[in-house]
DNA sequence: GTATGCATGTAATACGTTACATGATTGT
DNA sequence: ACAATCATGTAACGTATTACATGCATAC
């Protein structure tokens, strides 16, 4: 089956999870709140949502009248959220940090929810470690590098203040989780 | 002729105006400094060369001997350079900073050299604006949630103070600009 | 003469972007 | 009647991802 599920995908299965919404109510959401930067087009929602369905990770329904027009509501499946627990649960790699930043946040962004505060914690602790480890490799390719032109470095020194960024909220992140103490999955 | 190149397409006559390179170093360039997070696979890079030659945009050709095999070194036209410039020389948006950060730190990276230290600057002024436009209105998006997941909290928060570390590093970036007085065109 | 590294490429596929089409309801 | 808003969708297009294929040179 090796169901392969896009970014965008695992964004509707994370939003879906919280409560049953429609691909308007999607579209509303996304850009609403820019940060996780996914895309509000009717192009990309309502055939992704489409894709969910035919495999069964969601199912949608069509609301009971009520509204102004018939509305489509999606709910996540029992599939679903285990397609959903999987990816989540999937450790950091160097890969992730380098290439796949935004995904990493989308997905800690559903984690405490779904798979509790103890394995948001420990992803934490893997994106701390990782980050640690690769930005002294940008340091080192920065000093590196001589001709390079003015802008050209100024802008890799923004990389690495990011990354830097980063890592110091992923610090303040652990320890704000473990001060608040309700709620919390195994 | 509505030539509508990429952000890959642009990073390649970025790179071309510094020097004539093969499709093999760009990628090597790529996966050497993935800060521009720009992918290094052979099927985005050498399609995207041969969409730029087409449009006359740069010329490729076969080096003659030395190398282990032949080589394809592509050099940026005078219609590539018009190009280039050209996307440098857009004004920044809102949208731009909540969609496309990324590219506007690919352009960044390239003016100094290309459009000169006057332009940058203005760049970096405009940057500036639409960044301190821009984060209140994430603040007020963040405190007026209420049901939240904890996690999803925190994520906006990275989202803000990242916005905040590139609006920190805009002012530092055109001081250091200003300081250092060499080169420097129209 | 086989493996390894350099170097260029192609094919299948999946996906996002852009633009357009449509239907229903409310307000003027 | 008409515009605006809500809501779902489709079609064309471009392009990135993944995996594979190929050629040549050097080293063992």
């Amino acid at each position: 089956m090796t169901t392969s599920t896009s970014k965008l995908g695992y964004a509707l299965l994370g939003l879906l999870e919280q409560q049953p919404l429609s691909g308007y109510d999607l579209r509303k959401l996304f850009s609403a709140t820019p940060l996780i930067s996914m895309s509000d087009s009717p192009g990309a929602i309502y055939p992704a949502l489409q894709r969910l369905e035919k495999q069964n990770l969601i199912r949608g329904r069509i609301e009971e009248s009520s509204a102004l027009r018939r509305r489509k509501i999606f709910r996540l499946t029992s599939p679903g959220l285990a397609e959903l627990k999987e990816w989540l649960a999937k450790p950091v790699t160097q890969d992730d940090v380098i290439w796949r930043m935004d995904e990493l946040i989308l997905r800690f962004a559903f984690m405490g929810r779904v798979l509790g505060r103890p394995s948001a914690l420990q992803f934490l602790k893997e994106l701390e470690a990782e980050l640690a480890a690769y930005i002294p490799k940008l340091k080192r390719f920065l000093t590196s590098q001589t001709d390079i032109p003015v802008t050209g470095q100024l802008a890799l020194e923004l990389g690495i203040e990011s990354y830097e960024a980063h890592l110091s909220w992923a610090k303040r992140a652990a320890s704000a989780l473990l001060r608040q103490p309700h709620g919390g999955k195994a």
